[in-house]
RNA sequence: GCGCCCGUAGCUCAGCUGGAUAGAGCAUCGGCCUUCUAAGCCGAGGGUCGCAGGUUCGAGUCCUGCCGGGCGCGCCA
């Protein structure tokens, strides 16, 4: 609907003489929402934004837009308000073609062509395999894998990617907690060592590697301890599979899936590592110094060199990183997002140097990154920093065993990225009532109920498009209702344009208000069938989009309460 | 010290790429269940949008400088 107006004001402006308009502006017509349903449904600002450029005073202009606008069955009344802004009406009818609409692509209601279908890579959690999943990876699950839903109803084709840092030294410090722990050592003992991993959890890793158990990452072989507690390379292979297999637990319990999981490890044993350094040295861009070789990054807005090999022959975590990205673009990525921390950002700047250098006609800015704040945990008034399991922080386990799946997602992906956060566990939990997800759900579950209350009386309501019966709904709220309803394409398209889930977080809590709102105002079920067809459509509507938005953010829509 | 991000109601947060009278939830106070689920609805109070300048028809939103907080500044990953 939104495109529409905006094509009709286009071609008005169009058809301005160039005394009223001169010919060398071009402007781009935005149509927004209004906040103020006075305002009508729709608004632009063209003529005041033309008025300074045009010289001429801006309500005169959109007196002249308007006159020039072609008449269209779409708009019952157009007016100008304040100091120029072109207000739009849209008529019944608009609004009965787009709640057919909804009926009509159904769980697909919302999806867009507009943009280019793109390859898109949305990397996310990315945890190092040596513990749980924390928070952070929790809001970073949460987060990621909206957006990747967010992108695939613009029709963009999304992989979702995980990254693994198997290569390195905070894996071998992994293999010596384990190997510690099976020598019956515990944290604090003498032998003990310094840089290990403390939480209990290394200690079942012990156990079962002592018992010679089998474990297996999501796509990865089946690894069978063997038991010898010298086996250091042994231990490190099981503990890595055991913790992968871990985090595969959590994620599925979260209702996250991958389609591909990458191996930092690879690139080295496929050469990718050493190909990226050869061709950086080819590119012209490196140097030795102090037996090390640079990278010149500051060339590409780094705040100074980098190291790629250090002095001892070993590679930097810079290199991979690099080459990782390079198989991102090499496999047909033309766009690739990263959700990380924002203790990341210092490497933002580097990677894309990297890929610079490398001069492969790879964007300045890609990849891109949505970095998220911290994840601070508050219960009982207190901000909780351990966990027995983990030791040192929360997981995602544990907020999922306190508060639910469908909580934990709907709060972590509720706020903006970069705001910090504080989850309040005893809100979500002792006030489940009080849980924006929960009267989210429960707007959806009403209106199930109210179907249910319908078959138990025997009646039913006609869907088909012509009765509809939308001309029939004239109450104010049944207007808002409509209104907010409406609009679910624009917010998809708009979260998904700035990588902002949280904005179909907070619509949908939004339109649940209009509908609880609806509800306790009207009742449906009423003896005028024309008037009942006419809500219970736009209840069933309201029920679809919910659905719909529900999904998108991995949280489920109950038909019970 | 340098860089990035943040600062909006007592608390947690929105504010739709600069628009019309700054919003919501929680908390507080007052109403609404013989009628489709009260996990709900209606109403009230609560604001120097961190501070000070600037840009313009118009600033919570953009620019500059301060103040406060987070993160990052390694031949770690």
């Amino acid at each position: 609907m939104k495109y529409q107006v905006e094509r009709l004001v286009q071609a008005a402006l169009a058809t301005l003489p160039a005394d009223i308009l001169p010919a060398d502006i071009n402007p781009t017509v935005a149509v927004e929402r209004t906040r103020d349903p006075a305002h009508g449904d729709y608004a632009t600002n063209i003529a005041l934004q033309l008025a300074k450029p045009a010289r001429r005073n801006p309500r005169q202009l959109a007196q002249s837009i308007v006159d020039a606008l072609a008449p269209s069955e779409l708009i019952d009344k157009v007016e100008i308000a304040g100091p120029g802004f072109i207000n739009f009406h849209l008529s019944a009818r608009a609004y009965q073609e787009e709640l057919a609409r909804i009926f009509d692509l159904g769980a697909t209601y919302g999806y867009s062509k507009r943009s280019a279908r793109e390859a898109t890579v949305v990397e996310f959690v990315s945890a190092n395999p040596t513990g749980p999943l924390h928070v952070g990876h929790g809001r970073q699950a949460a987060l990621g894998d909206a957006l990747a839903a967010l992108l695939q109803t613009q029709g963009h084709e999304v992989t979702r990617e995980f990254y693994y840092n198997d290569a390195g030294v905070q894996i071998q410090n992994l293999a010596l907690s384990v190997q510690a722990r099976a020598r019956g050592l515990k944290p604090g003992d003498a032998g003990w060592p310094d840089a290990a991993y403390n939480g209990e959890y290394i200690q079942d890793i012990a156990d079962d590697f002592l018992a010679k158990k089998t474990v297996h990452a999501m796509d990865g072989e089946p690894v069978k301890a063997t038991g010898k507690i010298d086996d250091l390379e042994g231990i490190r292979k099981f503990a890595v599979a055991y913790l992968r297999h871990e985090q595969d637990l959590d994620l599925q319990k979260f209702g996250v899936r991958f389609d591909v999981y990458y191996l930092e490890s690879s690139l080295y044993t496929d050469g990718k590592v050493e190909r990226t350094v050869q061709a950086l040295i080819a590119s012209g861009k490196t140097y030795e110094r102090d037996g090390a070789l640079w990278l010149r990054t500051t060339e590409y807005g780094d705040d100074k060199d980098r190291v790629m090999r250090k002095s001892d022959g070993t590679y930097t975590y810079f290199v991979p990183d690099v080459a990782y990205h390079v198989t991102k673009w090499e496999r047909g990525f033309r766009r690739a997002i990263n959700v990380q921390g924002s203790d990341h950002h210092g490497t933002v700047a580097r990677v894309r140097a990297g890929l610079q250098a490398l001069n492969l006609g790879i964007p300045k800015d890609y990849p891109a990154y949505v970095l998220h704040k911290m994840v601070r945990v508050m219960r009982g008034g207190e901000e909780v920093k351990i966990s027995k399991r983990a030791g040192s922080y929360v997981t995602v386990r544990d907020l999922i065993e306190w508060v639910g799946r469908d909580a934990v997602r709907f709060f972590l992906v509720s706020r903006k990225a970069d705001s910090e956060f504080v989850f309040d566990v005893d809100l979500a939990l002792a006030q489940t009532e009080e849980n924006p997800v929960y009267y989210v759900q429960y707007a959806h579950a009403r209106v199930c109920s109210v179907f249910r209350q319908l078959a138990e009386k025997g009646l039913s309501h006609d869907r088909e498009i012509g009765e509809l019966n939308i001309p029939r709904l004239t109450e104010p709220h049944e207007k808002a209702l409509i209104r907010k309803l409406t609009s679910y394409p624009e917010i998809l398209e708009a979260a998904a344009d700035a990588n902002e889930p949280h904005q179909l977080a907070h619509y949908l809590r939004e339109l649940a208000s209009e509908f609880h709102t609806y509800y306790n105002a009207h009742t449906f079920i009423v003896d005028d069938v024309a008037l009942r067809n006419a809500r219970l459509n736009l209840v069933a509507a309201t029920r679809q989009v919910l659905e719909n938005g529900l999904k998108i953010l991995g949280v489920s829509a109950p038909e019970k309460m």
